[in-house]
Order: C-alpha cells, then structure tokens, then sequence
DNA sequence: GCCAACGTTGGC
DNA sequence: GCCAACGTTGGC
C-alpha cells in the first residue's frame, strides 16, 4: 500500500468533476513527465490512497481524498494526432505514457498549501519541496494519517 | 506578471 | 556525453 498526492488543474478536472463522473472514476491522461509516469507505471497499485491536489488556481491545495482504480496502460492521447498530448515519437507497439484510473472517494475542505507549509509533520512532504513541479508525488504513512485523519476532519467544512 | 526550479533539447 | 539555451510548472 503506497501513498500519492497527485495534482490536477481544477478547470481541467476537480474533485468535482471525478465525483461525478461514471464510476466516480477518470482516466488520469495527459502526464508527459518519466518520473511521474514511472511512478504510475511501476509503483503504482489499484487502491493505494491519493490525496487529490488542485494546482494552478485561485486556492491552490488538497481537495479530496481519491485511490488508485486500475493498473497502468497506455495513455491514448500520444497517439491522437488532434490532441495536445500527441506524441510523434510514441507507436502502439511501444507506447511511452502510461496512466492510471483515479477514484473519487470523498470530498474533503480545501487545505492550502500554506497551511500545509505551516505545519512540522509535513516538513518533508515531498509535493511541498521548493520549486518542486512533479505532478505526482509520493505521501508517506505518517503524512497521509496527519492529513486524512487530522487535516481533514478539522477547520471549516 | 514575476521568478525559482528543473526537465528537455540540440549543438558540438 | 557535456552543457547552454529554452520551455514549463506553479506558487505568489
């Protein structure tokens, strides 16, 4: 069982969104990153925990609370000319990006990323190094209790 | 709009 | 295989 905290522009895809979607589940495409790719493709187990991350927005910060719904496989978009993620150098025979399916389990109150700076127990979480740009990252035991089970539940709903 | 960090590209 | 230039991410 392995921990994530994967990022996601909410005008692309929010908590929101996956929620309602069929199956509460999405297709986590468009990753063009190796170290975010390996981490889907080799470390990555239906039902690990993932903290579901908005990114790139007015309230940056965790949203929900989402799991690993597949294995991975071969992202569909590097072999769709007409989409932004197409990749000229990827053959079905040998695919490059790989994703996994991502599952909606509950929203949570958005905690942003300052207030996830300001505590000590989270001083080594990865997603929070400076400068890091890594759209999936790894989220240790402790983090992930800290979060789920205290963050989560305390604060305005 | 600024800027730090860092991955990717391409010349050599 | 080095490394400078460039592009992208993403918070502020």
């Amino acid at each position: 069982m392995h921990y994530w905290l994967m990022k996601s522009e909410p005008e692309e895809c929010s908590i929101d969104m996956v929620l309602a979607s069929p199956g509460r589940k999405t297709p986590w495409t468009g990753v063009r990153n190796y170290q975010a790719r390996n981490f889907m493709r080799d470390e990555m187990h239906p039902g690990d925990g993932v903290l579901f991350y908005h990114s790139s927005c007015a309230e940056p910060g965790i949203a929900g609370i989402a799991e690993v719904a597949s294995a991975a496989y071969p992202d569909a978009t590097q072999f769709d000319a007409k989409s932004d993620y197409f990749d000229p150098k990827a053959t079905s025979e040998s695919p490059r990006w790989f994703h996994v399916d991502v599952r909606a389990v509950r929203k949570i109150r958005l905690i942003p990323i300052a207030e996830l700076r300001s505590h000590k127990s989270l001083a080594g979480m990865v997603a929070l190094r400076p400068g890091n740009r890594l759209s999936i990252t790894p989220v240790s035991v402790a983090e992930w209790r800290f979060i789920t089970a205290k963050l989560a539940t305390t604060g305005v709903a």
